[in-house]
DNA sequence: GAATTTTTTATTGTATACAATAAAATAGAA
DNA sequence: TTCTATTTTATTGTATACAATAAAAAATTC
């Protein structure tokens, strides 16, 4: 009955298309997230067309794509590389997460739906169940994930939604895939989480930007540090 | 001499490439912003090849370009067509715009050197004294433009000028460029800049934040009463 | 006559072939 | 030997041709 109305909060993911382009575009983004094609490698046309099976149209194609999303970077004549993460463009990265985040939590105190509230307490509530049996740290980067994401959708701004979710998240993820040692603090970001969501239930638009802010911006330092310590980067 | 040093302040825009897709990208962009092709009008392979007298390849390519940069909507096996611009995703732009230019301010009071801070009263100068001699209005959305442009790129932040300069700021153009009779409040947004470039002087970042996310703020309330006025949309 | 199905048409998706540019390798000169 | 210049090779850019899907039109059924 209500679910009907409820579809703008949760929207159905633009799933991706089936076309061989999209399937390609797919694969070529797990496969640079997930490391199988090192960062700063070259992308030949050719040779990653016969490796997915498909023609250079197609791939390009998804060549285009990953690089719109940033995954790629592209120079004219000189074809595609999948981009290097150096700690300048991860500090830059969290600087607009922290920007855009701040704003989806001030914009989703105000238009999520009391419902999908609850479904995001639910969702607190499994991981810090998770967290006090498995003795933390594991599935929370995880955790974290799903928790930003839904408050990002909570938002109800839809181009708000395409730039984190559909972009920015995905550089994010490449992030971690290749810092997967990081300790990812849970204890506090559970609290921060817990914060946020109160701050949400009461309304509080620029209370709940300003814990998410903060949240992402510790994150940020606790990051910046980190790569200063290891001086390598 | 000190030229070189300044460069990441006033990076060299990557300027567009000279391959046909390019080109290519370029004039239908223009002619999107424009208003040659109207918005909602959708996007014939064949016949916009022919009209620029490319193949399909590169004014694929040109498309996907643009869907990238939000002026084109996609859907597989059904095509592109010019976005709508309607009142709700105009409200979502100057949302985001306002998180991430009030970033980019932020950042600006941190980074730019004093010599662009410099260039950047210049530039507020300039402006002032054309709206005193030609008593307002004309140039002032082109001046605001410029000055916005400069605090972005002077961020230091490359994601971000690529976020607003490369991408969303194409979708600012084509919504001002339908919107020309809006009055563009040019007393008052001098006032604004001025207070700005003193914040940035001061290096006092959250202040310039502030005053930056206000004046897009206000800017965001302007355009929803006009919009709600003429409650066509 | 309206609605549904079938057929036709056109557009998008994909593959292949060729042209232009850049990278690599070789040959030559200092 | 090292640097430069030339040739070769490979890759990217572009055009054309075909296949698959969707839209439009025509025909059929109720």
């Amino acid at each position: 009955m209500s679910t009907i109305v409820n579809d703008n909060i949760t929207p159905i993911r633009p799933s991706e298309d089936n076309t061989l382009s999209g399937r390609t575009t797919v694969a070529l983004r797990e496969a640079i997230i997930n490391g199988e094609i090192a960062a700063g490698e070259k992308l030949s046309e050719p040779r990653l067309a016969e490796q997915f099976d498909v023609s250079r149209g197609p791939l390009r194609e998804a060549i285009r794509r990953l690089v719109a999303m940033r995954l790629v970077t592209y120079v004219p004549n000189q074809g595609a590389s999948v981009v290097t993460l150096d700690s300048q463009s991860i500090i830059e990265l969290y600087q607009v997460r922290e920007a855009l985040e701040g704003q989806a939590a001030a914009l989703a105190a105000k238009n999520m739906s009391t419902e999908d509230i609850g479904k995001l307490r639910e969702l607190l509530e499994v991981h810090r169940q998770h967290h006090e049996s498995h003795s933390g740290e594991y599935m929370m980067a995880e955790g974290d994930f799903d928790f930003h994401y839904q408050i990002i959708l909570g938002s109800g701004n839809q181009l708000l939604v395409n730039q984190l979710c559909d972009e920015l998240y995905h550089l994010i993820r490449m992030f971690r895939y290749q810092t997967s040692r990081f300790k990812t603090r849970s204890n506090r970001a559970l609290i921060e989480h817990e914060q946020l969501i109160y701050a949400i239930e009461q309304r509080d638009s620029t209370m709940a930007e300003m814990i998410m802010r903060h949240h992402i911006s510790r994150a940020r330092l606790s990051i910046e540090s980190y790569l200063s310590e290891s001086s390598q980067n």
